[in-house]
DNA sequence: GGAACAATTTGCGCTGGCGCAAACGCTCCA
DNA sequence: TGGAGCGTTTGCGCCAGCGCAAATTGTTCC
């Protein structure tokens, strides 16, 4: 890690919970933050383990995952830099609700459960940000309620794809990049449909030019194509 | 209307929202609240609205639901005596994501977005409340997109008619009745599903005794074999 | 470089559940 | 009392997508 690394990392007024926070704010919450440094593949929390605490990431992509007493498994959720996660359980029964696994190489930062109080009790703007963030995320969940209740595979996958596009996409000269790792069961379990129907669908896709995989990074090279099908639902 | 309903709806104290707020604090609430009495089957917002509120109910059940470009409709949730709702959108993008209509009569309550601001602005607690709930909430959206990715039509119906019940059930000699009117596309389209397909899954559930319609009400007879299917897909 | 492993593609058969359309039953109102 | 309207049930045909299994390609680690 570079010495810009190092200042960059720690600058915690990059993540999105502590936005537009005072610099005598920003100090208190440094104060009681912990840092780790994490390897690809890694896990952070397990679904139902106690103890938690409230985590944000610096650096890197973490795949937020659930699966059911059956064993069947959906993502929740990536992670990229900036952005909370396994914060919810903090105000509700106090155990991680999914599993959290580094994708890449990690920065993370976390606060305890009585920290992450105080410093919302000193200072109000980290609740609001707090509810402002989560909020986005329920409407997310919903409208991925409507899509599973509504659409067919393969549009959900071409909006999945859209989304992560738009959300951690890279533009380049072949395309858009999504930046972190993305297997086609990963695909699958964003769109809660089976590994082999997202590659059946996927390979055409590829065939004709719209998308590229690459070293485990999907590039979209055709995103009107896509859009396209996510939108009517056809070619 | 009698004079308990007036003195006990006005009694804000019952609101999710409020909860542990202290005699003066609740004054404060009620002095902006604005208070609404509505008939059955009433459009409370739609989605889309702008200039938004945030809304409580004190006596009655809402619908709220979410239809998408294509016309296909969700049931996002039903509200009842004592939740909160349409309050999301204030700290997001200021429209509500979803309908509202009544199912019955209702009393409702709501505050502008600048005075419930202000309340929470001086009031911490409701802040926390609030974050609890949508907390909830979120994990309640994920664990449906979970179960709408793996399970199959049968299960998830019964699924669906457990939580009503555990959460909007009242015993009686027959069972357990839920409090509000379901009709046969509600509970379609709670579960991402035809209207067909619910009724082909029903009909022979009240054939075998297991639960009764009437008067637009469910009352589950045998909630010990509808747990059997929501639990092991099968009987 | 090659063996062991991981991820992906693909063929094939089957079925859950959708879509359509028609019939049935209940309630409200003229 | 009858008919208009809503909600529900049900028959029938069809197909999207799953499950299984095998082949293929890509990756990692001696």
């Amino acid at each position: 890690m570079s010495i810009v690394d190092v200042s960059l990392g720690r600058n915690l007024a990059s993540l999105e919970l502590f936005d537009a926070l005072s610099p005598a704010a920003l100090d208190e919450v440094r104060a009681l933050a912990r840092f780790k440094h994490l390897t690809r593949n890694t896990r952070i929390f397990n679904q139902g383990d106690g103890s938690v605490r409230a985590h944000a990431l610096i650096e890197g992509c973490v795949r937020i995952s659930q699966s059911g007493s059956d064993g069947a498994q959906v993502v929740v959720r990536f992670i990229t830099r900036g952005e909370m996660f396994g914060t919810v359980a903090l105000f509700t029964d106090g155990r991680y609700p999914a599993d959290a696994e580094t994708l890449t190489e990690c920065t993370e930062v976390s606060w305890s459960e009585a920290d992450l109080a105080q410093l919302m009790d000193r200072h109000h703007r980290i609740a609001l940000n707090f509810i402002r963030i989560i909020g986005k995320r329920l409407q997310d969940a919903q409208n991925r309620v409507r899509e599973l209740a509504t659409q067919r595979v393969e549009r959900r996958i071409a909006h999945a794809l859209l989304r992560l596009a738009r959300r951690s996409g890279h533009r380049n000269s072949e395309g858009i990049t999504i930046e972190f790792p993305l297997r086609r069961k990963d695909i699958a379990d964003i769109c809660g449909t089976t590994l082999h129907s997202a590659s059946r669908i996927l390979t055409p896709w590829e065939k004709a030019g719209w998308l590229v995989t690459r070293d485990q990074r999907l590039t979209l090279c055709r995103p009107d194509e896509i859009e396209q099908i996510a939108e009517n639902g056809e070619t």
